[in-house]
RNA sequence: CGCGGGGUGGAGCAGUCUGGUAGCUCGUCGGGCUCAUAACCCGAAGGUCAUAGGUUCAAAUCCUAUCCCCGCAA
């Protein structure tokens, strides 16, 4: 098939390397304009721009996909079907029109749960056991499109945001490659959704990293796992940003029913054990502003930290 | 020129302001104690103080340039 490609972040771009290894033509790659990054301000490109010069693909990257200028190049590629993967741009109804097959997407949920822009990261935050890859033929609204097939995924319970992107753009991939074929072969289903039982997610902010030591400690341990490697669980001490990467939950004991929702009542060999609304959030690894990342007990050779202390 | 922190034995840090013996908590190795141990005691090895110049009787420390790591921001 003729195909033009829709992505921006890492995971449009093992979406995109899957498309490329196979037998489809890519007429084009669109991705979002180059952004500034990084600690210079440079400007630099997407994943997908990258990988996509580096295979010679002709790359598009509009302010907005819906001028009419953009429309009519589109157009004149005549594509069999548009494939898009984290873009980052509402396509209007003219876009979604202009493929033979239509608007393909791939989403990192078991749809209809987990519509919207950050499923992944949810999937974990949730404590779900399991998520999955939805295949589906796009429409005007916010992931509620005819669903072609879907695959399931288990969430493990030492999985992070990070290691359920890598698994999820892998299995997309696949799946994407599967549901072309079925479209091809024209044994390609269209299943609706079940609207009634649709959640929606919203954007990841950096904000939302910020423990509040009030919660749960399970919960605390899920936004630490799940909102890795971005923006990452995060507290503050000594007035200093601390990111959590690595930590454990246990249950309280008489000891610890008596202390405040972030102090630290006991520094371990391997762990910082702070108090929380319910159980204890057992610290392993952390870094402090401007250094690495460290385990608990490399970081606590070096830092002065007492009991008691409070952190937030 | 976006803002800021940092590079010191294998790990994490102090020492830098106010130049003058390389320090701390660990780890490693050897020995001791112990039923035993990640515990305790004794001892040892291990460092071009990121790199290159400069100032000085003397530089981890002051000056200049470069490289690398990290937080914010985006």
């Amino acid at each position: 098939m003729k195909l033009i490609f829709m992505g921006t972040p890492d995971f449009a771009a093992t979406i995109l390397e899957g498309l490329i290894g196979s037998r489809h033509e890519i007429l084009a790659v669109v991705t979002q304009p180059d952004k500034k990054k990084g600690r210079n301000q440079k400007l630099s490109a997407s994943p997908v721009k990258e990988l996509a010069l580096m295979h010679g693909l002709v790359v598009y990257q509009p302010n907005k996909v819906k001028e009419p200028q953009f429309l009519d190049l589109l157009n004149e590629l005549k594509p069999d079907a548009i494939i898009v993967a984290a873009f980052g741009q509402i396509l209007p109804k003219a876009l979604l029109d202009i493929p033979k097959y239509g608007c393909i997407n791939v989403h990192a949920s078991l749809l209809p749960k987990y519509r919207g822009a950050a499923p992944i990261q949810y999937a974990i935050l949730d404590g779900e056991t399991e998520t999955g890859i939805s295949i589906m033929y796009m429409d005007e609204g916010i992931d509620t499109g005819d669903v072609i097939l879907q695959e399931k995924l288990v969430i493990e319970p030492d999985e992070t945001g990070g290691s359920l992107f890598e698994k999820m753009a892998a299995l997309g991939a696949s799946c994407l490659l599967t549901a072309l074929e079925q479209i091809e072969n024209k044994t390609a289903v269209r299943i609706k959704q079940d609207h009634e039982q649709a959640t929606y997610v919203k954007m990841i902010s950096k904000d939302m990293g910020r423990l509040d030591f009030s919660q749960p400690a399970v919960k605390l341990e899920r936004m630490v796992r799940g909102l890795d490697p971005w923006p990452s669980a995060f507290t503050f001490l000594d007035g200093k940003t601390l990111k959590i990467w690595k930590a454990a939950v246990e249950e309280d004991d008489e000891a610890s029913y008596a202390a405040r929702p972030g102090e630290i009542i006991e520094l371990r060999r391997d762990a910082i054990v702070v108090k929380t609304g319910e159980g204890k959030l057992l610290i392993k690894e952390l870094q402090l502003e401007g250094k690495k990342r460290l385990p608990a007990d490399a970081f606590l050779r070096g830092y002065k930290l007492a009991c008691g202390c409070l952190l937030g």
